[in-house]
DNA sequence: CCTATAGTTGCGGGGAACAACCAACTGAGG
DNA sequence: CCTCAGTTGGTTGTTCCCCGCAACTATAGG
C-alpha cells in the first residue's frame, strides 16, 4: 500500500512546523510581546472558555508544569485572571481578562493578515478545505496520541 | 472578507505543530536514536541530493550555525559524509552515506506506519489532497517569509 | 490516617538565533 | 602579477525559550 503519502505528509508537516515557528517568531511578537506559545494559551482559553490549569494543559498537550509557568506569566501580565475554584480549594479557574481578549483579538487579526498576504492567490474554498482536513488530522492524531489511555509519560 | 479562515488555519497549524512534536518525540526515536530534527536533515538531504551546508540550512529554514552543528553530529554518527568541494576550499559537500539512507528508509517506514494507524479511516484521496494543499501552503509561506529579500534578523 | 488530585518549583536538556570569529574566494588598483 | 578590501562558507560560544520529569505542598475524599 502507498505509504509514500504518509511519509510525504510527515515531511510537509515538519516543514510547516518550521515555517509556522518562523512566522510567529519573526513577524515579530504578534501577541504584543507575549510570544507564540503564550499566545496559544490565550487562544485555547478563548476557545474553551474559563478552565482549570490541568484542563488547559491537556488542551495544549503540554505538561502541567509548563502550563503552570505560562499561566503565571500571563496572569502577571494581566492577560489572564485566576480565581479560586469554589468547589475545590486546591484548584483555580483561569480566564481571559478584558486585556487578554483584546490582545488575542488583535493578534488574530494580525496573523490573519500575514497569512492572507502569503496566500493571496488561494481561493477561499481551498483554504476552507485545508482547514477542514487539518482539523480532521489533528483530531485523529490527538486521539491516537493521547486518546488511548496511555499517559504521556 | 472572511479572515476567520486564516485565523482558523493558524490555530490548526499551531495544534499540528504540537501534536507533531509529541508524535516524533513520543513514539520515540523513530530515527534510531537520531531524533526528529536530525531526521529532518536526513530527509532534506535525501530529497535534495548532496549539497552544501548553506543550501541545506536554507532548505530547512534554520540558521547556518544550527545546520552546522546538526551536520557535524550526523557526520560523527556516520550517517552523512562530508567531502570537500573541489571548486571551493572553504565549502564542503554533504551527502548521505549508505547507513544514512538505510536509517532514513526505516524511519520513513516507521513514521508512515504510525501516521497510517492514526489515520486509518482516511481515504487515500483525502490524504493526497491534504499533502497537496500543505505543499502549496508551505511553498507560499516560504516565499512570503524569506522570498522577500529581507534577511532573517 | 491514607491515598489521590491540583499546582508549584527545581532541576536538566534540546533546538534555535545571534554574534564573533577564521578561512578562503573574489575583484579592484597599483 | 600582487596586494588588500570586501564577501562568502563554516564553526564556536553564548544565551534564550520551551519542555518534561521529579520532588514537594496542600487540599479532597474515603
Amino acid at each position: 500500500m502507498r505509504s509514500d503519502v504518509w511519509s510525504d505528509l510527515v515531511d510537509q508537516g515538519r516543514l510547516l512546523v518550521r515555517l509556522g515557528k518562523l512566522l510567529t517568531h519573526r513577524h515579530v511578537e504578534i501577541y504584543e510581546g507575549v510570544g507564540p506559545t503564550l499566545g496559544g494559551m490565550l487562544a485555547a482559553l478563548s476557545k474553551g472558555g474559563a478552565m482549570r490549569l490541568t484542563a488547559l494543559a491537556d488542551q495544549l498537550q503540554v505538561d502541567t508544569s509548563v502550563a503552570s509557568r505560562q499561566a503565571a506569566e500571563l496572569v502577571e501580565r494581566g492577560l489572564v485572571e485566576r480565581r479560586p475554584d469554589p468547589d475545590d480549594a486546591r484548584a483555580g479557574i483561569l480566564d481571559l481578562t478584558a486585556d487578554g481578549h483584546a490582545v488575542l483579538q488583535r493578534a488574530r487579526e494580525r496573523s490573519g493578515e500575514i497569512v492572507a498576504a502569503a496566500l493571496a492567490d488561494w481561493s477561499e474554498a481551498e483554504a476552507r478545505q485545508l482547514v477542514e482536513l487539518l482539523t480532521k488530522l489533528n483530531g485523529d492524531l490527538r486521539e491516537e496520541l493521547c486518546g488511548g489511555r496511555e499517559r504521556v509519560r
